[in-house]
DNA sequence: AATGAATGAGGGTTCATTCAT
DNA sequence: AATGAATGAACCCTCATTCAT
């Protein structure tokens, strides 16, 4: 940020573009890297794709890895801090805290290149232990940990069935990076006409776990009691 | 064929390795590919994982990429003929069906190379749009039929409540496959302590889904009263 | 262009290289398939012979089959435009005529890597087609018609004898492209001694072909009684 | 030939086999070599043309290099065997002995495999001096003292102008060899419509070199004597 | 800072040659 | 003698990376 004190909101062409670069080189990556994998795509392809020459780009990042360290980093980073504010600022039923963290992750996530990014991380992780052993210290975990939080003071409150908190994370939350992936992977290819829309999957998804759930009486509302 | 009892089950070096070779060639690409990626696995090493010279492989396969469409229809078509057989042999209700046909299918294909095969489809299929056809056409269809229908039937036979099937079966499948898919990315590079172990997370899940899918009075043994 | 009476003829190495590569590379190449033949010669040998890496050659030619075509065409079209200047200028006899222009088609032709490019078509013409094609529109049948068109002329004023245009033709430039051609194999090989030095060659050939075509009085001179 | 009396004229078809193999090796060589060049032509090509295994044609050639050898000496020494024949048994003037023995030549080759083996040595033979050797010492230098002996004598007759020997040789022969090569190059690809039809030439190129050659007198024959 | 020409190591593929059967 | 499976050296081509401009 420039010292004067006129805020430059949109510094000249050339400036703005200086700052943008990286953005602009890391979208670009991330783009490529998801469509044609990380060994596939060539530097020059990124670099085009981002409106730069092959030169620039190593201006900005000293090698292919490095480049693809950043792209996921960058991504994951954004996902955490934008994770985190969810919890709090909520009230109502812990039913409906869970439904609306998922829904929100979803809604953030799915429709956004961000989705891409699980593809990256199954397709080359194991090319990049360090790249495995961040994901899950900052994302899976405190990940499990938000969705687990939730669950267990549902329990807690007689809300939710004494289920195994870890699995039914898994259960919750599994499909919906499924669906991510599959975007990026079948969907781009064949016209995946008979799957579900994903809209309509995830609230149907989470109703059904929910279902499993939720202890007894809240079957009860809908009606369905017996004699 | 020899009349004699003596079945000449292992003919001569040279001949027995011929007729082994494609099956050894597939095995040690499909590992190969798993676990380097398809673009950077080097043929020298697929035959070498083979115990031959690069040479040899292309007397089996004209070219990397065959080699890699032999690799996945090899695997899925020994995925199909086996899944086929699965769900008329069943008695019981269909929750115990449903739960008998995933808990095999997860017997048969997790501790196996076979489930890397999906890995190698999510990272690679957009390179070959014909692979994602046929994935499509030959596993993703006729697997959701056959899930699909237990679901149906069930639904008619008022065991279980009248839910979106084709999402209660991406609710159900969607966390195996994307199991699989974990243990061959983040699982073979972190000790990926935190997650459940797959056995258990297997019977949970599908109880857990079951719970939400159970027409009310499997529950109402369980019922308690309202505050 | 700089209008200082100082022209920079030659700009800095870099783009120095840059505007002279092609041409270094096609003599380059030429060199190479005449001595080795096309099959035999490595990438890299024209390379080096060129003073650049393989990959250099690859920015300017896209493949070895491309750069060969770009050797022949660049090297026929050269000649073509030459011999097509050549016939206009000329005056005297249409004797005089023809001896000029096979005469200088020689010089220009026979001490000069031109020369290799029709060993390159013999050996290697079968293989692409294209250029065969290529070759006859472009300069057989072109230069056909301007040694038969002076052979036709010369008739018509009654210098020649009413020979066979075509027929002539050949038996005039035949021998000149054999010797362009044992140049390059034969003559490269063993210290071909007994054959005539090309130039007289050229000389006598043409003597002793117009000594058959010429229309009989220019003979008379040398008329002998008849026993 | 066994030195049994009974002259087996057709052995049976497997002893048949056996004695014409190499022959038909020799022959399928030559076939490939001159179609698609040495270099590009593949060992198995050739025993697949001749009807036999890899293997096999390592039994009677131990490399392909050392089958180019005998393939072009094979042929060679039978046109030798056979040119050496012609001169001899020829009665009548030297221009009568000098058009049928390039008539017989050209009847002996032009439309017979042989005439593929120019094509080869002006291809290939940069890449073995030996067979420029050979050649040379056993083609060119006999065959132009057979021609040049047919020019001197004929010139010590006064039938022939004192021509150079070696110069009107080439004249005489360098188009009939061109026409070999032409044959298997440029005439297998194109339809070489505008060239002269072969044997016309050969008469009409022999017919105008005899004329530039021979003594004034012969002229009168045709009745053209001017008054 | 930006460019893109140049490099050369690397990998897919071919094929002459070998050798067990 | 004949086969054809196996080998591995060789070669075309690609592309990450460097560096002069």
């Amino acid at each position: 940020m420039p010292s004067s004190p006129h805020i430059q909101a949109t510094p000249h062409t050339r400036q703005r573009r200086k700052q943008a670069r990286p953005q602009e080189l890391l979208d670009a990556a991330l783009h490529m890297f998801v469509e044609r994998g990380f060994a596939s795509t060539r530097m020059e392809e990124v670099a085009a794709l981002a409106g730069v020459s092959k030169g620039t780009l190593y201006l900005y990042y000293p090698s292919k890895e490095e480049l693809l360290k950043a792209v996921i980093r960058e991504r994951l980073s954004n996902e955490i801090e934008a994770g985190a504010l969810e919890v709090e600022r909520h009230v109502g039923t812990h039913a409906e805290l869970l439904r609306d963290v998922l829904a929100n992750w979803w809604l953030r996530v799915y429709d956004n290149p961000a989705s891409g990014v699980f593809k990256l991380i199954i397709a080359e992780v194991r090319g990049f232990p360090e790249i495995a052993e961040y994901y899950f210290r900052e994302v899976v975990e405190p990940g499990s940990k938000l969705i687990g939080g939730v669950l267990q003071r549902g329990i807690a409150a007689g809300e939710f069935r004494p289920v195994n908190v870890d699995a039914t994370v898994q259960t919750l939350v599994l499909p919906m990076v499924m669906l991510c992936l599959l975007k990026h992977s079948l969907g781009a290819c064949a016209p995946v006409t008979s799957l579900v829309e994903p809209g309509d999957f995830m609230n149907h998804h989470v109703a059904l776990v929910l279902g499993g759930l939720l202890a007894a009486p809240a079957k009860v509302a809908k009606g369905k009691s017996k004699p």
